[in-house]
DNA sequence: CTGAAAGCGCTTACAG
DNA sequence: CTGAAAGCGCTTACAG
């Protein structure tokens, strides 16, 4: 296991007998007319020496970083795993990595300034506040969240995917539906509560209550403590925690799901899998999400205003927490 | 949100009517013999002109990125969010940031060479295998596993967590007890066996029988099957999933937990919280194996060997799946 | 077909 | 106390 000193491009010229710039074309495929033989001898000599080369070197000349920045809020959070997947997914077809941070243990600002300083080609951002965003250099591209003032972002279809819970709870017969929201900050929690009203309101007979929540499982489950004893037999919780929550708190004022009352959360995870019942979700394009971030990222210049909505569909996941109302 | 073109040194030296290099010393805080009167003039103009350093240029001047990498197989696994909440705070205090990444959409090898290639002052590997190890340049520590033949890794008392539960199924009063392992190519999972398997042996009297699991709950539900109609009353699963199958294996079989059963898993996370009944756990230090890891990739030559075990205590968590031995 | 030169933005001895 | 020079490892016109 011998770790060799650092081979440059000067070591295989010096090798292969040939000026370092030949070396650094037919290295890079830039340039066909080279003998075979010369071709030959330096690929030979790269391989023979480890040549490998010096991504901070050439992003230094090239002033390009090779690497897509992704900030992400909380890792524990499993909606962000599938936005990195996706990321990393359409930065590879480019040829650049990812670099997914939580800028957690650093001052904020001075985190962003660590990335913003030719580290990356663009920053996708999950979370964080806009504040620093106005003083970066680097293009960026608000992904899962808007802010007011910043016409960078891409989201997912929030209204739709409420929509959808909403049409799924209608369609087994429930006539009373609550939803359990988020805080207020959350831009995505205020689309969805959107969604669930229009869908609500666009039937006749149909009673919709928003409840506050807070993207919690406690949230959740305080919530749903509300209308127990009211006619509402279904309900729409606006994450997943907030669903979890509001099982709970059916079942400890003793209504059985899915006899008594369904419910179904937005966005999809292992997680639903694991409660009891099975959780009803709709699941969100979050692959997508982030695959389309890079896109964007490399397609859009810096000062391009972007307000897109990821075009691929939701699907409805359904399993033990929703039936038809009796 | 004027997007100023990038504004380097020279910009600042010409404006302070200094050189390019008093700038760099004084914004560095190199130099103490610098006239107050200069050091003010380069600091106002710095800031007037909204300088900020390349830090690609100065990695390659000096020969250290100034970030470090992180491989993590999933980003799913709650896990790995605390290894990655240890390991940001202690680069952070080193000045570095981390770079995550599972190296997902790359050919492994080619993903590895675009960080060993000055990107990254060093490697923690969590996940991947153990081939592409043997031609990093860049030092590098496994983490939270170990591999034959590599002798550079960190990891968690595993033995001890298992004891732990064991332990505490025993001072329950259990005296035939279940262990839920994982697959065999996971050496966490040999040494929670081992664990288990010395803490059972410790005690007259009390039998220990070993399953195969896979660490996922499908693996735990068919495992705790073979055992509803023997002796046994607690459950040790080598890991959380493990134990949440385990949990819904008994339900199906109409064992009670815990009145006549108990199940104790190794780790802990947020989703331990959200079972019924919510799942006694041993909690690990997963945000100091993080913290570890960086600390060693600062202080180890690359050639050094290490193995070292995170000193950090494992914490038994009491929930609800736990309970005397009736 | 190949080489020599300039330069990306810094930092670090070395002078003065 | 400050400046001038060299150089980190590449890439990219420009010559020849």
């Amino acid at each position: 296991m011998s770790r060799p000193q650092r081979v440059t491009l000067a070591d295989v010229a010096r090798a292969a007998g040939v000026d370092v710039s030949l070396v650094s074309r037919v290295l890079r495929g830039h340039d066909v007319k080279v003998l075979d033989e010369t071709k030959q001898r330096i690929h030979d000599q790269a391989r023979e020496l480890g040549y490998r080369p010096n991504a901070i070197a050439r992003s230094l000349r090239s002033a390009k970083a090779g690497a897509f920045g992704l900030v992400i809020p909380n890792f524990s959070n499993p909606v962000y795993a599938q936005i990195i997947e996706g990321a990393e997914a359409a930065a590879a077809r480019r040829g650049s990595v990812v670099m997914t941070s939580s800028g957690e243990g650093w001052e904020r600002r001075a985190w962003y300034e660590a990335l913003d300083s030719g580290r990356v080609d663009g920053l996708l951002v999950a979370g964080g506040s806009a504040v620093e965003l106005e003083s970066l250099r680097v293009p960026y591209l608000l992904v899962n969240r808007s802010v007011p003032g910043v016409h960078r972002h891409l989201v997912l279809d929030d209204e739709g995917a409420a929509a959808v819970a909403v049409r799924h709870l209608l369609d087994l017969g429930h006539r009373h539906i609550a939803f359990v929201g988020g805080p207020s900050d959350a831009d995505t929690a205020s689309r969805r509560a959107a969604g669930f009203r229009a869908e609500v309101d666009s039937v006749d007979g149909v009673s919709g209550v928003e409840l506050r929540g807070d993207y919690t499982a406690a949230g959740g489950r305080a919530a749903v403590a509300q209308v127990v004893d009211t006619a509402v037999t279904g309900v729409v919780a606006a994450n997943l925690p907030s669903g979890i929550g509001a099982l709970e708190g059916l079942r400890d004022a003793g209504v059985d799901v899915p006899r008594d009352a369904s419910v179904v959360a937005v966005h999809d995870a292992e997680i639903a899998e694991y409660v009891v019942p099975r959780l009803t979700t709709v699941r969100m394009p979050l692959r997508r999400l982030g695959a389309r971030g890079i896109e964007l990222l490399t397609t859009l210049s810096p000062t391009d205003e972007v307000a897109e909505v990821v075009d691929a569909p939701t699907e409805l996941v359904v399993r033990d927490s929703t039936g038809p109302v009796r």
